[in-house]
DNA sequence: CGCGCACTTGAGCACCTTCAATGGCGGTGG
DNA sequence: CCACCGCCATTGAAGGTGCTCAAGTGCGCG
């Protein structure tokens, strides 16, 4: 897919969050000029493991995991990305892991050392990356509060609670329905439990009350409280 | 216990693997003016969770666990930390993890405040810092590879290897024999098992001949490749 | 010596996985 | 247009793994 296009930051929806926002309007430009946009199919991979590590993304829209694969060709996702989201492990040698595009999306490529030479020189940009990769290590202990629930429901709850929350454009509120971005599959992986497993669980909390399906993907919560109580 | 003590930059064993190392003499002298250095206990708690999060500190001798703690009591390792480690969430408003002491420990303890400051004006610290995140980010994303394996098995046959590899002054090399610095009860809370499980496997794994147990946190690898392959 | 603590071992059972079959949906090609 | 195929999701049955509950062992310490 040949679609690389130049970045323009005046309509960038994610202007005001991501790392971007630390630089002043100069340096932003200088930026946008040193890297490109691209747009990902659903399912395409934006960073395959191994590769030299030599780009850093912003995720301007849709969704993407980040995923290693055992020897034995178990996909394991350690991480989601959300818009404004950074892809990429900055400061590593050689990427470790994959990442892919859950839905259509949009990022930002740059080239790392370039990226990496731009933080050296604004201190703004390089506080403003310390935050985020802070913000990523909370998420990331949060995966392990979430895979290490002992019950399959707590689990699924847990999950189910988590995008509720992602989902919701305020912070401090939860959308009461929303689709899931995730298939059962991806579900199955992030959990650590099966497919059947998470599908029995879904219809287990459905036929308590605690949710309603709509379509495959589409979830509406109907008793938070239990589900938070499922959650621990 | 009361044994603050000033901090000796000097004498100290991490000196050059610290993030201090990023910071010249003069500076180093500053930072150390700020803070102190105290010893802990095993199973001294260092940070509590809820804590209005005002220090950050680096482990100077010693192992310490960050974990959470569930509505019901459960407790979760979500994180190891070993000399020249940092301890504390940066730019956090309060602690959500609680530090603990794995073993008799001692660490540089600073008022988070005025690190940060020293960080928004020293940018090779904040680089330095910006690594140090990105690697304990790393090792999150290992532990949930670590959790995330399907069986007792292969979950304490890779948590062995780590612990070889981390006894092992040169990286690249395991230690054949070594301690588990952990209690099974703790090696559960990391691995999302249960003691017995733990300990019952640990059995296993003799019985099959990859280790022998020396005591009861000793252990001697007699069979790399297989922990290797029950690993994955 | 006796107590506490951590570890080990055993028996039974709940839960999750595995294997297998079925249904729905979208895309492709006849 | 419809048949066919692939993919995803659901459901069932059987079996295994790890959890729970419970007892027993070894070690350090008062």
């Amino acid at each position: 897919m040949a679609n690389a296009a130049p970045i323009v930051c005046d309509t960038c929806p994610v202007a005001d969050r991501a790392v971007c926002a630390a630089l002043t309007p100069d340096d932003r430009g200088e930026l946008a000029r040193m890297g490109h946009h691209r747009r990902y199919a659903r399912g395409e991979t934006i960073v395959a493991a191994g590769d030299a590590s030599t780009v850093c993304a912003t995720l301007t829209r849709g969704a993407a995991k980040m995923s290693t694969i055992d020897r034995d060709g178990t996909e394991r996702i350690v991480a989601l990305v959300h818009p404004a989201g950074m892809l990429g492990q900055l400061f590593a040698p050689a990427a470790t892991l994959t990442v892919t595009a859950l839905t259509d999306s949009e990022a930002c490529i740059f080239p790392r050392s370039r990226f990496e030479a731009l933080s050296d020189a604004r201190p703004a940009l390089a506080k403003r990356l310390l935050v985020e990769v802070g913000r990523e290590l909370d998420e990331s202990r949060g995966l392990i509060d979430l895979i290490s629930k002992r019950q399959a429901k707590g689990r699924v709850a847990a999950l189910i609670l988590a995008f509720a929350r992602a989902a919701s454009p305020a912070p401090c509120h939860d959308e009461a329905a929303f689709d899931l971005p995730l298939t059962r599959g991806e579900m199955a992986q992030l959990l650590g439990l099966t497919i059947e497993t998470v599908s029995r669980t879904l219809t287990a909390l459905e036929g308590g009350g605690a949710i309603r399906r709509e379509g495959s993907h589409g979830i509406a919560i109907l008793d938070r409280a239990a589900l938070d109580a499922l959650a621990g």
